[in-house]
DNA sequence: CCTGAAATGACACGGAT
DNA sequence: ATCCGTGTCATTTCAGG
């Protein structure tokens, strides 16, 4: 990885619809260069999948909200982790330090969904010892770009 | 937006590297009318971006972490937000309900980094009466995959 | 929404630096 | 080893119906 694969990647999280080349011409390369650079980027899994992003007031799921859970220290979480990523409301399922123990990022359809996404979701699974919801009232950034360039300074 | 368009939704999002050919024989179209409906689901706004999800360990970004603020509330925070969203280590910013008032998510390359990030950057904006580190030992999942489908049960 | 044609892009190969 | 040009095929895009 070089600096032009770093730049290639960065162009390619802001907008993966650009032409091989229009990328060669960022670059400083042909087509074919390019190509190559992108399918090995792919082939090394540095290029995990291309996406869309879509807003998700416009398929209902305006409302997004952070659950803290406090689990049982005397039993395992690996059962608890599994339900709860395959819930589609949970984005994001991270094993936290500090006073509890995970952190969901939640994207709900309102604060009905929330309420009963907790009742009935995640208080069922059990082993839980504390349930700490809050919710965003709006959000300023959100975005998964994360610079390649930068990692050099 | 009818029940096509949310498939069509679902399955970019999990692949938007896919032919206009292979989503018509997903959705049971022709290549024109996928091409017709993802123009305008484009257009109005509902797919944002085409975007490629990058490996932050391969760009040495390895390190996430949550962090909380709270801020005087004898203050505004437009300006400790505007500055806060322009650094990169910041993926989301969210002003929350709860003890504390926003919560940000870091992208870092290590521990030194959120400190000097801490130090360097939060605490010099002012205003800010208290900073909650947290880091994430682990993630069983991280997505932004929203399912259009499921708004309709 | 489909068919069909034209333009554009992706991709593989061979050769050169 | 990387890069470039060419050729071929797939894909996108836009008519017209």
């Amino acid at each position: 990885m070089d600096a032009i694969d770093r730049k290639l990647i960065d162009i390619l999280q802001e907008d993966a619809s650009l032409s091989y080349s229009v990328l060669g011409t960022r670059v400083g390369l042909s087509v074919s260069a390019v190509n190559d650079r992108v399918r090995k980027l792919r082939d090394q899994g540095i290029i995990k999948s291309y996406q869309i992003a879509v807003d998700p007031h416009a398929i209902g799921r305006a409302l997004t909200a952070m659950v803290w859970l406090r689990t049982d220290p005397a039993k395992g979480n690996k059962k608890l982790v599994k339900s709860l990523i395959k819930a589609d409301e949970v984005l994001e399922c991270h094993h936290m330090t500090g006073r509890f123990d995970f952190l969901l990022k939640l994207r709900l359809r309102d604060t009905a969904h929330l309420e009963s996404f907790i009742t009935d979701t995640i208080k069922e699974l059990g082993g839980i010892l504390e349930v700490l919801p809050e919710i965003a009232l709006s959000t300023a950034k959100e975005t998964a770009f994360v610079p390649a360039q930068a990692g050099q300074d």
